[in-house]
DNA sequence: ACTGGTCTTGCATTCGGATGCAAGATGGGC
DNA sequence: GCCCATCTTGCATCCGAATGCAAGACCAGT
């Protein structure tokens, strides 16, 4: 319950230890030029103190604050928290400290850029679509602004980073058609989530490239529910489709569960399901979901390697990059083997 | 691609309109004493130069920062989002920003209050255990220490404020009993988890009011494989248990998938699973969970009034509060009629 | 026009730590 | 013991915005 009306300050390291305040700015500055003796003077009276350097006035002076604004949708928080522990372990690995938001609405960020500005962070990180308006504004101000898992609009400085998601479902879509399946569906989220829509050009393309004709493509909510309506919905058609590709694991499950218990299907053997994401319960035995895995640890490490490197005055321009997922094969689809890597 | 080399300040902003920087910082300061006229000619200067005020300088001399250190598990991360969510939706709307941590362990905090510290934050909000040594050294800078279903230390200043985990299951048990259920198990998480542990005692307290003996408690990994394998190791008792309480859903769910799959038993007929949090799929139709969801926006709320009241200097003695859970009542489980409300 | 009061405004200082500069301390070589 | 090079140290200043104070602007009433 004791509180020191006054929380420590270098001068009063200072005084205790009878030295200037530059020399307890030096103690707590790497590779500042300070003496043996002097350092264990100030570190004694620092510690009785409790005295920590006060980053806020420290930011002021060298212009690097150590925080990084961070954009996350409750959509990522709920579906995805794994790319969001990863970029904050790196982070935290790097010493830098994220200004944590959630918005409720994919784009919703509204004044939050702003907001983040005023704290002069050394980077805005966004797992959220962010407007052109916010990166400009970021810009101005010489702060860079990278979207994992979004695209960068045209025309701006945006660095994008992430799961190259059409690929994913692509080369997951490349493997249903070879391994015999013919009468494949397509489980969209909702028509605005910019991950959906990339899952959704995967798919296009592989049938496209397949010379094949998607028998529906529907859209759903991203949910459980949505998925299983949806997959009923679809299932439908006649002759039924063979194959239900879904743009994420929680839509999936919902697939898989009303073939299976809904419609009696066997699945895979009358029907094969994918989805993507690799979420905790897609490894559950019940479930066995065929999906694809983002690798979510070397987007982190890229995206705060990338902070280093645009602290150390990189240019942008090489930064972006789209890393391929894995494509995790466990029992609800029939897969034709990988295709070979290229090269 | 345009960068200025220099972010604009409010000298800047001052020279533009032809007003001196005092004129400028009331502009932006609520309450202070200002004209239509200069305000007018400041605001637009400021749109010009894109300028937003150092809320790094402005913190330095205001000592108020608007930081709030925030520390998340990573278990919570995944398991329980929607808390994660809701607090920070409600810190937004009190202006506050969070300092954003994620520990991979609980109550491996290490030098992260230290650091966080250093940021001068108003307060610090955990949803992990934060040892007695991290809470001192925030008394002692006059920081707050506000705990999410976490208890506080004993002898410390810490605020522990979340969702009552024993009396949840309590109800939950009582219920169970007063259906009629006599061999009772428990499937716990790992030993270490606070929240396990309560979440037990509240199974113990009803047990032992009810006078009955449980077949077994066992201690596992709070996931879904753990549950499953636990659930299979409990039903081998002779004769079997009628119920079966889990210290989460995602083990609840493995627990159900164990009895009805592997063990072919019908749930709830012969044997009641409960669980705890109410996740995104326990409401699956398949799934049905009977489980505990804790008020989380309730929380939330008193949180945040919480950090206003600190902040206007009302003493922390009454702040600590346990919110109860809210039984979800769906097919895994036979439950008898709901306490009546005392009073 | 004069007085007294209220509103605005600018000046100067403050928050806490980093750093260029020059003075002082230290050490090595002869 | 002397000289020069290197290492330490303190002084003074700076970062950007907030604010107490006093001077100036403005207004109303007489």
């Amino acid at each position: 319950m004791k509180r020191l009306d006054q929380r420590a300050t270098s001068y009063d390291v200072a005084r205790l230890a009878g030295v200037s305040q530059s020399a307890v700015s030096r103690c707590f500055s790497a590779g500042a030029s300070i003496s043996l003796r002097t350092r264990t003077k100030v570190e004694a009276a620092a510690h009785r103190l409790g005295y920590q350097p006060n980053a806020l006035a420290r930011s002021l002076i060298t212009e690097r604050s150590g925080l990084i604004g961070f954009i996350v949708t409750d959509r990522t928080l709920h579906g995805s928290p794994q790319i969001v522990h990863d970029l904050c372990d790196r982070l935290r690995a790097a010493n830098l400290m994220p200004l944590f938001n959630t918005i409720s609405d994919e784009g919703a960020v509204g004044d939050l850029v702003p907001r983040i500005l005023g704290y002069r962070p050394e980077a805005i990180l966004s797992l959220a679509t962010v407007g052109h308006a916010s990166i400009d504004a970021a810009a101005r101000q010489g702060v860079p602004v990278v979207l994992v898992n979004r695209r960068a609009p045209d025309d701006t400085a945006a660095i994008s980073i992430g799961c190259n998601q059409a690929q994913g479902i692509q080369d997951l879509t490349w493997r249903l058609v070879s391994a015999g399946h013919r009468r494949l569906a397509f489980i969209a989220g909702p028509k605005r989530a910019p991950v959906s829509e990339e899952r959704l050009d995967g798919f296009r393309t592989a049938m496209r490239d397949a010379q094949l004709t998607a028998v529906d493509v529907v859209h759903a909510d991203y949910a459980y529910a949505g998925g299983r309506a949806a997959a009923l919905e679809v299932m439908h058609h006649r002759p039924a489709p063979d194959a239900l590709v879904c743009a994420n694991d929680a839509m999936a499950i919902g697939a898989l569960d009303a073939c299976r218990f809904d419609l009696g299907l066997a699945v895979p053997t009358a029907v094969s399901i994918t989805g993507f994401d690799d979420i905790a319960e897609s490894s559950h035995p019940t479930n066995g979901l065929t999906t694809v895995r983002q690798p979510t640890a070397a987007i982190a490490d890229h995206v705060v390697a990338g902070f280093k490197a645009l602290f150390d005055g990189v240019e942008n321009a090489h930064l972006s990059r789209r890393f391929d997922g894995l494509i995790v094969d466990r029992t609800s689809a029939r897969l034709g083997p990988p295709r070979r890597p290229a090269g």
